[in-house]
DNA sequence: ACCTGAACACCGTTCAAGT
DNA sequence: ACCTGAACACCGTTCAAGT
């Protein structure tokens, strides 16, 4: 070995390195073992830069996460074209690096990255007339929603993208010829199962959350402009199961 | 070893074990090494019935959704009440076992399960009126936000329940520490992030979707048949996205 | 301080051999 | 037909030793 000088292996290049090996060969191959060698160096190295592999895998997920950052526009002045912005740029940022996002997607990261995108978040809900408890459960909403898309949406291109496209065929094989006695409404819509568009499902999804926002936050914005009337007036209970109602006391 | 009769070794009972094994041990001790002993037979006895580890897999999660599926009523009359029957049915049935269903929560599994749990769902669009293409893609948008946040939480309560106390209460410790000049709104409701229900969180989500629903296959029926569809009431107004507004009688 | 190489305690899977 | 045990090609992580 010995193919590079000391002190020129960091973090974020082991990062970089990482994704390229997990991306090419598949994301089994992800291992110190082979790593070294595609970084000129020991297996061993990588241990003197992350504690353990967990602590590698976070790092990735947070490096994923400042490239979906990097290119949402923060000074969007509106509050839901800012979360659609991030939704999208986080959904683009997985996908195309769907084999190390696979692994790190439904982490919880606790780093800078992650901070910075809880604020934006919450920011946003504010700016929709939400705050305190509403403001706090509405974000878990939104956040939880576009990270369990995206993992969802990660693991799916992980497998390969012929894997994938037979996956597709495989609606079109094995769903139209399930008998039709049992299963007369798949037989029924069969043809179009693979023709769905995951994009589009993944923005209607959050179009809907979103649409809850706006609900709850103009009914909350006229609470405090003084009508205690109305239909969100008499929906905070203690015990009503209506989360997203701003029952502030 | 020989502790046990040859041919009394079953698929049901490898999964059944299997599953036992990872729940007590940690879902990283789910290897055919443990399997074995855990058997009472050597540890590639298994391949004998599994032809490698990732059927193993499938197969357990084809038993978390025929857990989910046992619970559902198939004969409640409406159509809303079958999905969240279903839904609550398949979050209940995967929390259950964290550890295995973080395993397998986001594989495609293509078993009778699964099957019957996509006729089940596209039964209901149907009945809520929609057909063909808007049948099959809204089917997908339920069936995804089910198996998505079901995949999410699974890979929350994974990590044990301590590591989740622990995690809820970093909210706490970590957010409340972050400076107030770079994070002000984190600031502003980090005491209520901790206090989320994350079950509540699942609802809604899915009352969003089913809404959705709701509101265009009432629209679809008014072209159909022009204005009266006894599937839905006339009440919900096709393009009322205002969520508040339950459509259920 | 950073890196190496051997060692330790594991994996999944294959395969000839047993019953 | 079903199961065993040895073998093969891998893992992550530790640690004494080198520079």
């Amino acid at each position: 070995m010995a193919k590079r000088e000391r002190g020129t292996l960091s973090r974020a290049e082991i990062v970089r390195v990482a994704m390229e090996v997990a991306e090419a060969e598949g994301s089994d191959a992800l291992t110190f073992r082979r790593l070294g060698p595609a970084l000129g160096v020991a297996p061993t190295a990588v241990l003197r830069h992350f504690r353990d592999k967990d602590e590698l895998l976070l790092a990735i997920g947070a490096q994923l996460l400042e490239n979906a950052l990097a290119e949402v526009d923060h000074d969007e002045p509106s509050w839901r074209e800012r979360i659609m912005s991030l939704s999208r740029a986080t959904r683009r940022a997985f996908v195309a690096h769907p084999r190390v996002a696979a692994l790190v997607a439904t982490r919880t990261l606790r780093q800078e990255a992650e901070f910075r995108t809880v604020e934006l978040i919450i920011g946003a809900m504010e700016q929709a007339g939400l705050s305190g408890r509403a403001a706090a459960s509405m974000y878990r909403v939104v956040a939880d929603t576009v990270l369990a898309w995206t993992a969802f949406e990660a693991n799916v291109h992980a497998v390969g993208l012929d894997v994938m496209r037979q996956d597709g065929l495989a609606w079109d094989r094995e769903y139209v010829v399930l008998p039709a006695d049992r299963y007369p409404h798949i037989r029924g819509v069969a043809e179009h199962l693979s023709e769905v568009d995951r994009e589009d499902q993944f923005e209607l999804a959050l179009e809907l959350v979103l649409d809850a926002v706006e609900a709850r936050g103009t009914a909350a914005g006229h609470l405090l402009d003084g009508g205690a009337n109305g239909a969100s007036g008499d929906e905070c209970q203690p015990d009503t199961l209506d989360i997203a109602v701003n029952c502030e006391r």
